[in-house]
Order: structure tokens, then C-alpha cells, then sequence
DNA sequence: TGACCATACTTCGCTCGGCGAAGTATGGTT
DNA sequence: AACCATACTTCGCCGAGCGAAGTATGGTCA
């Protein structure tokens, strides 16, 4: 799973968020290092839901602007869940390496 | 950066190897979660070093089937330790959410 | 009033990377 | 003779990331 992908998945875990609000909540999550294209955000959510992770909640209108809010399936929810594992246990990998033998980083 | 890409850094990490052996390390590493396959693999080595993250170490002929040995370089290693801890802190961010809050898993 | 920015979403199209597949070559095993 | 393991090359498809342009609304500021 990609990084945009990922993220999109864990903004969901705090419930129903819009789009615009998935870039913004990103952004936060990251500490401010993934900002989201757009381009990147609605395909993805497209896929997403295509494949059942996501779904719409609901449809607001906002100020005369349409926002359309996902929720998370529990399929996403056990994804994303797995996905953050997967990461857990491949980050070990090199960090338990470079930060221990001689423990001089290298 | 792709998990392929990143556990062929991965593997470099103690000392030189070549393609086939990344293929093992790396089932090794992710506990036989990954397996590269060899068009991932070769594709992958040409572009991590053209970009200067691996070179070549050494070539060999081992029974009469020539072995090519790739090494990290400075950035490399700089660079896959710095994608470990960007999974440490993504990964976090999902597992410090579903494991917490009434810590029962959702 | 007009310029500009923020919010919110759509659509197009490029490009790059993952990956399956087929191919080449050698040597051991059955 | 058939087959599998090692070891690498090359081709080509497809999907995802993403930049860019477009549409629409409302607020701010000079």
C-alpha cells in the first residue's frame, strides 16, 4: 500500500471526513511531510471505494459547496490496521540493524 | 518509497550481495512476507544505481553463472534509514490510535 | 468594485514503477 | 531425459501518483 493510501485510510479511523479535509488532516497526521495532490486523493478514493474500504457516509451542503464525507468499512479499518503492522515490523528491520551493532550508526 | 525498493536497500545493509541473494534476504527479512519478483528486482538494482543509492561491488563467476555483488552507498544507507523511521512514525500514527482508546481494538 | 485567496470537487493525461512472462545458460538431482 | 535451482536479461502491460486546468462559492482587503 502506498503512502498516499495509507493516509487516506488512517484520517478515517477518527470518522467521516470530506475530501478537502482528508488533504488537511494528512497533513497534520504526517507532522506536515505528506501533503496530498489532489489529483492523488480522488482517484484514490475512487479505488477505495471501488474496493469496498471506503464508503460514502453522507452529502452535505456547505455554503452552496457539496462535500461528500467516507467512512471507513471494517474491511479498511482491519487494512489499515494490517498495513501499519507491516510497516512496524519492516522498519525493525533497518533500524534494528543500523542502530545497534556498533552502535556508531553505520 | 516501495517496499521492493526498500528491502533491497535493506538487505545491502550487511555488506554486499547480488540479485538472487536479495531475493532470499528479502524473504528472510520480512519473515517470507516479500517475495521480489526478478523483473521487480533487476529493474529496481538499474535505477538505485543509476541514482547513485548502490553500486557495484564486484562481479564473480560462480560455476561458469556470473554473479554481480551491489553495495550501499553513503546515500543509500542514509536513505533507507531515514524511510524506517518515516514508517516508525506512519505506522504509529494507526496503532497508537486503534490500540488505545478503549483499547479494545476499535 | 475588482483582485485574490480558501474551500471543495472533477477530469485529463503523462510517466514511472511493479511485475508477469519468456528467454538464456549452467550444473546437480531423480 | 526431465526437472529443478541458481543467476541474469529483456519486453511490455497496467495501474497509481500526480501535476494541471477547470468549475463553483464565499470571504477578505484595498
Amino acid at each position: 500500500m502506498s503512502e498516499p493510501t495509507y493516509f487516506i485510510l488512517a484520517c478515517l479511523l477518527d470518522g467521516p471526513l470530506h475530501g478537502h479535509g482528508i488533504i488537511k488532516q494528512t497533513l497534520e497526521l504526517s507532522e506536515n511531510r505528506v501533503k496530498l495532490p489532489v489529483g492523488t486523493l480522488y482517484g484514490a478514493l475512487d479505488r477505495l471505494a471501488a474496493s469496498g474500504l471506503i464508503t460514502v457516509d453522507r452529502e452535505e451542503i456547505v455554503d452552496g459547496r457539496p462535500r461528500r464525507y467516507f467512512r471507513l468499512t471494517d474491511e479498511g479499518k482491519g487494512l489499515v490496521t494490517a498495513e501499519a503492522l507491516r510497516m512496524q515490523q519492516a522498519s525493525s528491520v533497518v533500524t534494528g540493524r543500523i542502530l545497534r551493532p556498533g552502535s556508531a550508526f553505520s
